[in-house]
DNA sequence: TATGAATGAGAGTTCATTCAT
DNA sequence: CATGAATGAACTCTCATTCAT
């Protein structure tokens, strides 16, 4: 891809984080870039394009970043090494989650790119899950309830923000932190006795718990 | 207050809730009013005081709903009931959830406001959790533990119906009966064996999966 | 309609004449009239709304103008009159027939309107024509010969101006003589001898001619 | 001329033809050929300049096909091998006909080289009707009127199709063909009973009569 | 109270044209 | 010859807001 178009998805991302993907318009982007708005047109032919380019980036970068439990292996999940890396990605595109009703509502063909991201989480979430509740890391649930597992995980995993956020964390790591400890309770009780001793579970709560007292 | 500005109230949140609260205008509001626009700004000086009063109208219902729980009784929380008249509300105003962000972005005066909101909120779910730990329905639970259990409540209550949608579960009846599930779900790991046995939350779990079968 | 309606409807028709519908912006309109552009909207809610009413208003006029002839009455048609009020009709909203086809490619709902236009011109043709061939002003034609005739005249008497445009006649009254007289001696070869006789034809022609003498 | 130059001319001719001359951008023009903008704008220094060289292009092949009546040979006029080669022509220059004032409004420079084009047209259909009245073909006519012939014979010879696309005969071939008849019929009550017995002017009309009956 | 005309800034987008390479 | 990135003006249209009546 050329860096031009490469830059132009960057400073979108960055405004979009910054002040809304809604109330940033093609010309900010073009003068944040010392551009014209016609060149940013010539590299993406409307802002649903850069809005789909940049979602295409972000599922790309998921896909490399998969969880890599191995079906035939009994091990522990790392849910600190996980989470750290879930949250980085989350980060950079946090955009997407905050405002994603807005921008289904003005960009219909994003849904679809929309639906298919959740579709692949939700798979990975169940293979994870699945993987752990047969090597007894987490207590057996069944099909329904996993079923609203998944979901709530979803919902915690990529909602957490705004509530930090009206909880007035002005600090962004301090709320990317809590972001992570709220998942991290959210599984604990699903645990299994072997689970909680085995996993590292317990100890990134307490460590994450340290680190806010730290950034105090 | 004058008839006229409740009015205006009434039309704005159907129209938020169809339309979008960014995407409908003024001028929108004052034709499924059959008013005019300079009357509309008559009562509201602008379209952030509609949110606003919106958002107060929110707040006053909640609070004349709040969890009746009472600090001397022993008695197990009906999950059910609660969660009916909550999502209730939540109907009422769910362009609120879902715009949440965007929301701010455009109206920064309403931030405030909704700071205000969660912290209502927050208070009534520590209540309800103290509570139901003491008289032994719930487990007991450390502080900080406690902290993000209620933060996950908000956030699930709050925010589970953007999934439903990604998930193209279209009616809305259905996504709220799914919406409960979220909830009940997510409390249930948390009670005790007193708790699952005298509260009607996993009665209420099976009521719900049933009337998802009826729908479909 | 409001004032202001009709203004802006006869500042586009001047545009429109002048430097071609095509050519002449929303911008443009407002800016001749004095106004915002937002008002411009506030009237129409697009420039095809205005083209629309334009037409509108084009075939309005036509209607009330329409040949009088009296199925019953043995009578030689006027054709200098009919020609006259005709023209000054055509002059009015002249842009129409110069754009036709650029019209058609940028806004496709006119094409209908304009072809409902061309149905009821046909059908004035026709019932003049028969008319005067019933009472033996005009040769007898077959069907098929009329049909042709009718669509020449049709074509003649709306497309002539290009014409004399490209011929350099660059006084508008003398085109429009011109433009009459393309139309008379159209006709003229399909009169009878009684229709060469008592009809103003051969008359109008040679008041035109002496008209094109004096204008130069 | 070279190659390419040439190349640039048939597809700008035939993108022209299909969405319109105004609605077809150079953008268009380079990617449909395969090459950049600026190698286009290498050939042609800009869009008017291309519609300038397919405009000399139409007249040079019109010069090519000039009507080939001598002087001094009594023969009756092919018309049907005239007007098939005329309509072919103007088959391949059509969007001229329809787009002929938006492209004069457009650029100005164009307007002389058409000028310049219907003075010959004008002067190859002054020699033909001359020579068909000297033999007896044509009907004695002043010179008055013989003007006014000549410039509805362009009239109706350049502006046929509008007409046929207003009364939705939807069929290329089939409104060429109409367009061929809108022409012998208009030019047939100027035969003389020698010019109606000797010319093929009426095979050809029932020819074509029935080319549209076998269409449909 | 109520009207609705008017404003003006700004949104997304297109396009002929230029020019360094 | 050829590329394609870059420009900037112009286009259509929207919308929150104001204000004379």
């Amino acid at each position: 891809m050329s860096n031009r178009k490469e830059e132009i998805l960057e400073k979108s991302i960055e405004l979009f984080n910054e002040k809304g993907c809604i109330a940033t318009s093609t010309r900010h982007i073009a003068d944040a870039l010392g551009i014209s708005v016609g060149n940013l047109y010539y590299y993406y032919k409307n802002k649903e394009e850069i809005i789909i380019a940049i979602y295409e980036e972000f599922m790309n970068t998921l896909s490399g970043q998969l969880s890599t439990v191995r079906e035939d292996i009994d091990s522990s999940f790392d849910f600190y090494l996980f989470l750290e890396e879930h949250m980085e990605l989350e980060k950079k595109y946090r955009f997407f989650r905050l405002e994603m009703n807005a921008i289904i509502q003005n960009h219909p063909k994003q849904k679809e790119k929309l639906e298919l991201g959740i579709v692949k989480k939700s798979q990975e979430f169940r293979n994870l899950y699945s993987h752990q509740m047969k090597y007894g890391y987490l207590k057996k649930l069944d099909e329904s309830e996993l079923d609203f597992i998944r979901s709530n995980t979803w919902i915690i995993g990529s909602q957490w923000e705004i509530y930090w956020i009206l909880k007035k964390v002005e600090n962004e790591k301090l709320r990317r932190i809590k972001g992570i400890l709220n998942i991290l309770y959210f599984i604990k009780p699903y645990l299994t006795k072997k689970g909680l001793e085995e996993s590292n579970l317990l100890e990134s709560i307490d460590y994450l718990k340290k680190e806010i007292s730290d950034v105090k």
